[in-house]
DNA sequence: CGCGCGTTTGACATGACTCAAATGCTGTGG
DNA sequence: CCACAGCATTTGAGTCATGTCAAACGCGCG
């Protein structure tokens, strides 16, 4: 249990992370995750030229929808988003939740227009890359692009786990994981791992988890009655990560 | 019914399209479906060099497992393959299908390791691409790097419609998905999109959508009482494609 | 403060799984 | 070339995890 939250806020809020349009990347706190790891200065500042910083959204604003044309991809820079693909029917797959140094649009790349959308799961912002300036300037700076690659590979081997857990896995197992993959994410950005806002709705998570909501309900109070997890609306307390990951399957 | 099959055989077979290990790329008769694609006549050649085509790999070889370190990329030259990850207890899923001109590996770019595994469903051939030279030579050949992300981003779209089908689908709608999926890369090749060999066995296409074998083996026999389809053993004819369209979801 | 929606909880239904057994196919060795 | 062994596939019967329907609750937003 012995947690070392050093700098870390008892509850997270990535939407507080970082409101200032002005920030140039080499200032921002999500440096270290984002885009331009690897990069050396002079790149840099090209980047800082490119990209495009958002105003704040607030929660449910979209950020592109699978009827749009492909122009940008898109970073977190605080808050958080979702992203679903719709079939003919109108149902929907949620296919991801996104955080503060994630990318969002990856998938839109070799096509037209997006494939899936997007919107924010709370007061959220972005930082956006002109997809046509980013394949000019390739020549320019190949370590962007190593970088683009990496991403991609990323997100593929997560999904790629994803199909593992939606084909595979039982009702608890899916959950367990989940919430230690959440866990995982926000321990990677500064904050505490057991102690966390779900942003998102229990809708949300049990559509991306291939649940009913009712499911994800019982099993929030199952978990809680064994003790695992103390769950309280949108703040969550993991109190049992080993029994959470042996719970993963 | 009026299906224009000009050049293409009664039934596929994937494993007799290209066997010569001498073929050079702009050779091949995979080159517009492959990663050349857009490469201008200096870097194919320099491509054509780093490339190594491999000898005939009989069924069940494995190309690489998620315990061995990331080498290479693949490109399917003949035959398929298959890509699973493993859970922790053994279970593992079908991440994928692979054919010709198609690649193997992506998901693998940003770590030391394979995080899936990789084998051949039937006599099969590959190009490698040893991955530490195309770093090298992205600099060179930024127009492959750009083939690189289209070919990634591709691929995680597909899979976010994958976990469409794994998370919403019904036993129906997802066999009749990945039926008409199948159709449809088999048509891109250059065969009938309407008979074709299943080159994989029922327990894979299960594993593959989350369903268990005795589901699929009486999902193939409705379909065929119903007229949609015939099938015998691993021969495949699509008698109404609008059907399963419709069944899609 | 009150309305509305998101969440929880309960009762019941069912699609797909598991278990079991027959059948068929494939590859191998005599 | 055929016979056999072993594995893949099919088919049937019964069960179960999870979904669906319904209703109460309560939090959060306006």
């Amino acid at each position: 249990m012995a947690q070392t939250n050093t700098v870390t806020p008892l509850f997270n809020d990535l939407a507080k992370i970082e409101h200032d349009r002005n920030v140039a990347c080499h200032a921002c706190s999500l440096y270290s995750l984002c885009l331009p790891l690897g990069l050396d200065n002079n790149d840099l500042v090209k980047l800082d030229t490119i990209i495009e910083r958002s105003q704040n959204y607030k929660r449910g604003h979209t950020l592109f929808t699978s009827k749009q044309p492909f122009k940008s991809l898109f970073v977190v820079r605080s808050g958080s988003f979702k992203t679903t693909i719709s079939a003919a029917d109108g149902r929907d797959q949620v296919t991801g939740f996104y955080f503060p140094g994630e990318f969002i649009g990856l998938d839109a790349i070799h096509q037209q227009n997006y494939p899936s959308n997007a919107r924010s799961l709370e007061s959220s912002s972005v930082c956006e890359l002109p997809f046509s300036n980013l394949e000019d300037i390739g020549k320019e700076m190949p370590q962007l692009q190593i970088q683009m690659l990496t991403r991609l590979s990323k997100e593929l081997a997560g999904d790629k786990n994803l199909m593992l857990l939606l084909g595979k896995k039982t009702a608890d197992e899916k959950l367990a994981t989940f919430l230690l993959s959440l866990s995982k994410r926000f321990q990677e950005r500064g904050f505490s791992a057991t102690n966390f806002q779900l942003s998102m709705s229990r809708s949300d998570i049990a559509n991306h988890l291939g649940l009913a909501v009712e499911t994800v309900s019982r099993l929030f109070s199952r978990f809680q009655e064994e003790g695992w997890i103390v769950i309280a609306g949108k703040s969550l307390v993991i109190k049992n990560t080993a029994k959470l990951e042996q719970l993963c399957g």
